[in-house]
DNA sequence: CCTACCGATCGGTAGG
DNA sequence: CCTACCGATCGGTAGG
């Protein structure tokens, strides 16, 4: 922790993903931080710049690699595992930060609430793309991709709520297994 | 709409789920009833009151006509569909009280809190039993049964965010969508 | 179902 | 980073 400001954000997202953004008040926020509520002020302007800084930092993980991802060789079943791969690590990774991302961001004022769904559309897209590729060349079969992107994401998107990497699963094996369900179903 | 408590039930379902409990005050609810905030406690006792009706009441749509399905003779790949099945429905019929039940439980204050957590353990013990016969009896593959379940429950949890039963598909085309993916993954 | 009002708490500012 | 404080709003009550 280097500096306040880090704290105060760290301590925000611990805050924000136990009680929500709405009913965690600057005063608890304050004695997280271990300060003053006013004092809270020299280090940030709002409170819901906090909510702004986490839900775009969010955004930027999540982005970072997947137009690399998207625009490799690879054939679109090794693509759609990266991707996923990729979306569970930065979930892992960040897994108060995720709460809040994916709780809070209908919080955010204008224009940022319009920014984080565009950005959130653009995401989805990579996705659609790798889809609609696997089913092109004949891998996936061929199906309604919004229905299987949605899937997709509300698979990954939950694990923040339960994955605990300090148990045996890693990020590795979790993309693995997920992956393994999508791929190829439950059944024998 | 027979009487003024249910239409306090409906209108805070809604305003629930598009700003969440903890944002939503009880002015913003008396004007979306069309009355003063004042008068609402001729008809509900707390604002906690009508978060407790939300949870319990879709707790017990859920609950209804599970035991049936699981204590029943279907083989355990269609007692899964039926599960799923009815779970879906329950979504889509209540999709403003689903975001509820889904976001704002943890709001609930002791000894609701532990009620529910406890209902909802209990719920996802049955579908765990459901898939733990599937492998035993060989048609589904041997796997973390309890990491299925939280797969599956979180493809199906979702639905309430972006299914909207006006369009094409219906409940029924949902379900057997999600089970597909579900039992037979994406590959051809 | 309303008017009038309560104490508590909210996000945030002034000034040092 | 603090003390002192602001106006606004909160959930809820009294009394009719």
């Amino acid at each position: 922790m280097k500096n306040r400001k880090d704290l105060i954000h760290q301590t925000a997202q611990n805050l924000f993903r136990q009680n929500g953004y709405a009913a965690t008040s600057m005063r608890d926020l304050a004695e997280g931080v271990g300060i003053e509520a006013a004092s809270l002020y020299s280090h940030i302007k709002s409170k819901e710049e906090i909510l702004q800084y986490i839900c775009f930092k969010m955004a930027d993980e999540f982005f970072e690699g997947l137009e690399e991802i998207e625009t490799s060789d690879f054939a679109p079943e090794k693509k759609l595992y990266a991707a996923i791969k990729k979306h569970l690590e930065v979930i892992a990774n960040n897994r108060d930060a995720a709460a809040v991302f994916f709780h809070d961001w209908r919080h955010l004022s204008e224009p940022f609430l319009s920014d984080f769904r565009q950005m959130r559309r653009r995401y989805e897209n990579s996705f659609r793309h790798i889809i609609n590729e696997g089913m092109e060349s004949g891998i996936f079969k061929k199906g309604d991709t919004k229905f299987i992107v949605l899937t997709i994401f509300s698979a990954m998107n939950w694990t923040y709520d339960w994955y605990n990497p300090k148990k045996k699963l890693n990020a590795d094996d979790l993309a693995n297994d997920l992956c393994s369900i999508i791929m190829n179903g439950l059944k024998k």
